[in-house]
DNA sequence: TCGGATAGGCGCCCA
DNA sequence: TGGGCGCTTATCCGA
């Protein structure tokens, strides 16, 4: 180990790895506490902490952007403190020996292009009313309440409309969501007279019993471009 | 760049980091690309695959563990597969330059114990019932129905007492997740008078409303443990 | 900053 | 395996 190689990664803006056996202390939200055992450290530069066991996908411990990072040489080994005041938290790494590190001025301006969201969605049912109903006119997205905003908003021939986009499966919650807007809207219209429904590829056994249960209905929409590239890059994988 | 030193890393069941110059195409639940810049690769052991971006919190790509991995130099530059066939999704990393890389085989078989959750906060209500009222007795955690599970489920003198935990202030989402079940107990009990209490440690203003017009209750309660570690951490940082 | 909702959410538990 | 839901959720967007 060496204090001074790690001090002068973050002082120069640098990312810094190093694989080590540690414990882990963290209190903030919650309180959460690691043995002894091999883990992969992350430092960025903009003091990002992010520390990962050998398995899984997710990080056993992190401190968010803006935390400040100091080094410390103790009996027990090498301690990075990781202190965040705002969200008053903090961090300690207890180091008992370093297996391997590096570190590199990363550059870096761009910004990742993402397809397929629930905008996606709902601007597709916009632009293509008839997914829904022949006789479905949206006038809205995102139309604001006092209890939440409306995915997309419209009338039929027989008065408003209301529903509720879920790109994946819908479950109990979108329900609870699409009848609350109901209400809201029947409330202000006075009239119980609104159509409300769950626009989803899918919706669960319960979900699906639920809202039959509250007169809303189910109709089945799938999020655009899913599966395209994949097909695509299946389609290539058997071409050779 | 040595297609050798991945493989093998990946073969020893090492955990493999690299600092790359790289794009990065994804496909799967949504479709994802990004363009040209420095970036953080690491490759678990498992074959979780993740990507860092110079900053933030959060990773810009990962494929989950159980993917498959493999290599394959082009006249792009190196590019890495993953692919996920169960979930139907794929990655690529087209690298055009490796800046450093090292692997090391991480032994851990630590699990991080965690306080200060939702569930402790139920198991401190069950245990101290008079923070919710002084004829609280609790019954059961986390009741199941067919609408979803009741956090804690007891009765006082007026009849069943249901309640619904937040660690964090209790919005919207919440109300209609007591609402529920609230209504579902009614109909299984046969009758309407249920009292439905959310106990969190603080409440939105708009799901304060909509509580109320439910004839459902807020109850302040934090979630235990909350911070003391923090405070006492404060505490030994003033006597320095 | 707060509120509300989505996320390529993830991960855990339980039927 | 799927449903339901919490999460040190994070992140985005609008008021």
């Amino acid at each position: 180990m060496n204090l001074e190689v790690v001090e002068q990664a973050l002082q120069a803006n640098k990312t810094l790895v190093a694989f080590v056996s540690c414990t882990v202390s963290y209190s903030g939200r919650a309180e959460t506490f690691l043995e002894e055992g091999d883990r992969l450290i992350i430092i960025k530069a903009d003091n990002t902490v992010i520390i990962h066991q050998p398995e899984g996908n997710n990080p056993v411990n992190y401190m968010k952007p803006g935390s400040s990072v100091s080094v410390e040489q103790t009996d027990e080994g090498v301690i990075i403190h990781v202190l965040h005041e705002k969200e008053k938290a903090w961090l300690d790494i207890t180091i008992s020996k370093i297996h391997n590190m590096m570190s590199e001025k990363l550059v870096d301006g761009q910004k990742m292009e993402l397809a397929g969201n629930e905008k996606d969605m709902s601007d597709y049912i916009r632009d293509n009313p008839t997914v829904i109903a022949a006789d479905f006119t949206p006038y809205s997205r995102e139309e604001h309440t006092d209890v939440g905003f409306i995915d997309v908003f419209g009338k039929d021939k027989n008065g408003a409309v209301v529903i509720e986009c879920k790109r994946v499966t819908a479950s109990l919650s979108a329900v609870d969501q699409l009848r609350r807007y109901v209400e809201r809207v029947a409330a202000i219209k006075g009239t119980a007279n609104i159509t409300g429904i769950v626009a989803a590829p899918a919706i669960t056994p319960n979900a699906a019993k639920m809202l039959a249960s509250y007169n809303l209905t189910f109709v089945s929409v799938e999020p655009p471009k899913r599966l395209e590239r994949w097909k695509k890059h299946q389609k290539s994988l058997g071409e050779f």
